[in-house]
DNA sequence: TATCGTATCACAC
DNA sequence: CTAACGGTGTGATACGATA
């Protein structure tokens, strides 16, 4: 059966949700950062039409912002993840099987609706997340994911298509006209690499890759090429994945807001990101047999001496006991601190990850033991959950942290704390 | 010869 | 005022080691 998916795209989404609580913010041109205040990550239509690039450091900006007036935000991941869910599950009444697919996007299945209906369908989604949220949203609609992203980019980007697109509407001629405007590169999977290897291959725009031989290109690219291929022509090759699998690694890193040289800063923030890790790592139910961590200096700074080293620890049982894995990532990061370097990020990373129902304990373990860390753990989790991230943590996490990232203007957690919105109301 | 482990690449957002 | 460049995650592929 031809099947029907919609990828439905918050626009601008941190920016919009900004706005959404500070119409000042509307019309103007509006940045958001990323962590450590350090490049553009979300920009407004204003903004992008003044020519700030995606991932561009923020500091390469002053000029054009001071001339112009853009204002940047610091990220305020609570409240985009907030917003987030309420976007979803807006639109998990709109289908039975969805797939989130990032932060601002999900894939519907809508298999079975009248195409004749989809439009309509789609301006009513869009219509009902504005009214109930204040976000604006673009919905594309086709046979597969691959076709549905490219719809959503076409509505993004003409107007006539008021922000939906359902490519079983457009005729044969205005596809491939459209096809032929779009770059290569537009198409999901297709990053720069791809684009230049294309190119040189003749390939350069949509239509030419929709066009192209998909066993060459499997010879010439690889398998995730000609499932695009596949995908464009409207062969399905990638499933909806409703439910999200658990992670298979989780990573917690992040800079320094200033450059750190000190082992117990280190040790610190080593400790800080540990314990974020693994209670990650917990709310999936999982355990891990390998911690890794690493530090290193800024590649930017040319000038300074560089140093960059990880060590990846096997243990000896799987765990998700945030002292037993911040022990063990304590001890490998003693292997590969060196003095007078000026660090500029840490991070740490769990992997080789197995459900906690699955444990096998080893000749040496203890099930007792085991079972007062769970019940350990479990309690800290619940205080934390209820009184707030970090009302209970191991003291080695540190307590000043002069090294933490910069945020200079995040918003208020409009949505998530009783005092952030007292304080914005005055 | 098939499989494993690991590093590297490429990509998404 | 300074100096200043993100974070998380997946899958494919290459390649030497191992069973």
């Amino acid at each position: 059966m031809i099947r029907t998916i919609a990828l439905i795209d918050v626009n601008n989404f941190y920016v919009s949700c900004e706005r959404a609580f500070n119409p000042r913010l509307k019309h103007q041109p509006v940045v958001v950062l990323s962590n450590n205040d350090g490049c553009v990550i979300s920009r407004s239509n204003e903004a992008k039409a003044l020519g700030i690039k995606m991932g561009e450091p923020w500091f390469r900006c002053q000029a054009i912002a001071k001339q112009y007036g853009i204002q940047a935000l610091s990220s305020n991941y609570a409240l985009y993840a907030d917003m987030s869910n309420r976007v979803m599950a807006i639109l998990a009444d709109f289908s039975p099987q969805q797939e989130v697919y990032s932060i601002d996007e999900c894939f519907l299945d809508l298999t079975g609706f009248e195409k004749k209906d989809l439009l309509v369908y789609g301006k009513s989604m869009r219509e009902r997340i504005l009214k109930w949220t204040g976000l604006p949203v673009c919905v594309g609609m086709g046979s597969t994911k691959t076709q549905a992203k490219l719809a959503n980019n076409i509505a993004k980007k003409n107007i006539k298509f008021n922000s939906i697109c359902n490519l079983y509407k457009v005729v044969d001629e205005e596809k491939n006209h459209l096809f032929r405007a779009m770059e290569v590169g537009e198409v999901w999977g297709v990053g720069r690499r791809l684009t230049l290897k294309l190119k040189a291959h003749g390939i350069n725009t949509v239509l030419d890759l929709k066009q192209a031989n998909p066993t060459y290109l499997r010879r010439e690219f690889g398998v995730v090429m000609e499932k695009t291929v596949h995908e464009l022509n409207g062969t399905l090759c990638i499933e909806l994945e409703e439910v999200t699998p658990p992670r298979k690694q989780i990573l917690s890193s992040r800079s320094f807001g200033y450059s750190v040289r000190d082992y117990q800063s280190l040790a610190a923030s080593i400790t800080l990101y540990m314990s974020r890790a693994a209670e990650k790592l917990r709310s999936q139910g999982s355990l891990a047999n390998l911690i890794q961590v690493y530090i290193r200096t800024s590649p930017f700074k040319l000038d300074q001496a560089q140093y960059s080293n990880s060590m990846t620890i096997p243990l000896a049982t799987p765990s998700d006991d945030t002292r037993q894995l911040v022990k063990v990532a304590l001890l490998a990061l003693k292997e590969i601190y060196r003095p007078r370097y000026n660090y500029a990020k840490a991070g740490v990373s769990l992997s080789d990850i197995i459900p906690k129902s699955s444990i096998q304990f080893d000749f040496f373990a203890s099930p007792e033991n085991s079972s007062r860390s769970t019940a350990l753990m479990t309690i800290m989790d619940k205080i934390n959950v209820k009184m707030g991230r970090e009302s209970i943590k191991l003291a080695s996490e540190g307590f000043d942290r002069p090294w933490q990232m910069k945020q200079g203007s995040k918003s208020p957690n409009y949505t998530t704390s009783w005092k952030d919105i007292l304080s914005a109301q005055a």
